[in-house]
DNA sequence: GCCTGTGAATCCATTCACAGCT
DNA sequence: AGCTGTGAATGGATTCACAGGC
């Protein structure tokens, strides 16, 4: 089996979302073509990152919406349950907290910390309450929690996945703008949307 | 002069912030292989990235750390001010519109819409208030706002962009998780997180 | 006619390797 | 000796174009 591009990956979610929709809404069968256009990617790139993984669609027909997405989603791993903790308990990590698109998905935050001891015991919308860093090592163990945010300030973010590391976290979230240093066998993926806003204002000063 | 990749201009978002430490702590001088390392990419692929806008550091010596930084704020366009609205008043939004990293770098929330008009009249923290949808176009206008936030649902985002659009604006920060249509001349940059998220589901489901 | 699956071709970005400067 | 700037080489990913099946 040949090695798979992580774009594909990436895509792969990408095309679950309109397949959620045009299951609720009936349609039974979608062609490359329709799909890419919902995406707003190439035909022929649904085709390669769908053919990575079999040979789902029926030539001259298209895909079935349902099969499609079932393959999906047991592609990715997301056909089942997956338990996250947070670090950083500020407004973003609340909010987080609350956003529906971490449950309707299948991850669940089951634990909340914060480096800053003056937020321990704090109770956060959703039914965390806040706990020490200290407790990372245990909770992380005892709830068999698989993936932690960060959403500390920029100066703390290293602390924060140091800490989750040793717990033997192996996938961070990270949402502080700033590079994190780990091995090899932590996988780290960073959300930087000053780093999106900075580039829309670089195009923007460019075409005047 | 040749055409410059986007990853580059990303990447240059990420050396200007170790570069702002360095500039506090006092270093002078850095070079490319150390900036490398600090932001986790390769030695080479900074000089070249700097080399695209100018020959901006001294063979044998390394670059000026001001000097560098200035020039990057410069070509990113992050030497002025710029002013933004969002549209989406619920968690993520509010949260967002107290996030330092804006102010700290000269984006300045200057509106917050909601397409929900229960939402209307409801002060938000930061100083601003939820104002109607239909006043999206003046405000723009008036408040000279260039870039608009998205954080809305799913399925709002379209109609949001549509209302930003419409009214003059032309670049958009989309943190809804769909796929936003828009014509050539506007610039959309999505920060996805659940895409992040599930990237690293599959990692982790496929090593064990 | 329509659509998938896929080798081939193209395009783009990263890395190498070294000449040239301090 | 140390470091930048850059052509050349490499490595990937996207797109094209078409054979094969409905």
């Amino acid at each position: 089996m040949s090695k798979i591009p992580e774009p594909t990956i990436e895509r792969l979610v990408l095309y679950s979302r309109p397949l959620e929709t045009l299951l609720r809404t009936g349609t039974l069968v979608i062609s490359s073509g329709k799909l890419a256009r919902l995406c707003g990617v190439n035909a022929a790139q649904v085709r390669k990152d769908l053919a990575y993984f079999g040979e789902f669609g029926v030539r001259g027909v298209g895909y079935d919406v349902r099969d499609l997405l079932h393959h999906i989603t047991s592609i990715l791993g997301s056909n089942r349950q997956w338990r996250l903790c947070i670090v950083g308990c500020g407004n973003l990590g609340s909010a987080l907290l609350q956003n529906e698109n971490f449950k309707s998905r299948g991850y669940f935050f089951v634990a909340a910390f914060d480096l800053d001891s003056r937020r321990t015991g704090k109770e956060l919308p959703g039914g965390l309450t806040v706990e020490a860093a200290e407790q990372i090592q245990d909770a992380v163990k005892e709830r068999a929690i698989e993936v932690g945010v960060i959403t500390t300030t920029r100066d703390r973010a290293q602390r924060a996945a140091n800490l989750l590391m040793q717990a033997g976290i192996r996938a961070v979230l990270n949402f502080a703008s700033t590079h994190i240093r780990a091995p090899e066998c932590c996988l780290i993926e960073n959300v930087d949307f000053t780093v999106k806003l900075e580039n829309l204002a670089y195009h923007l000063s460019k075409t005047g």
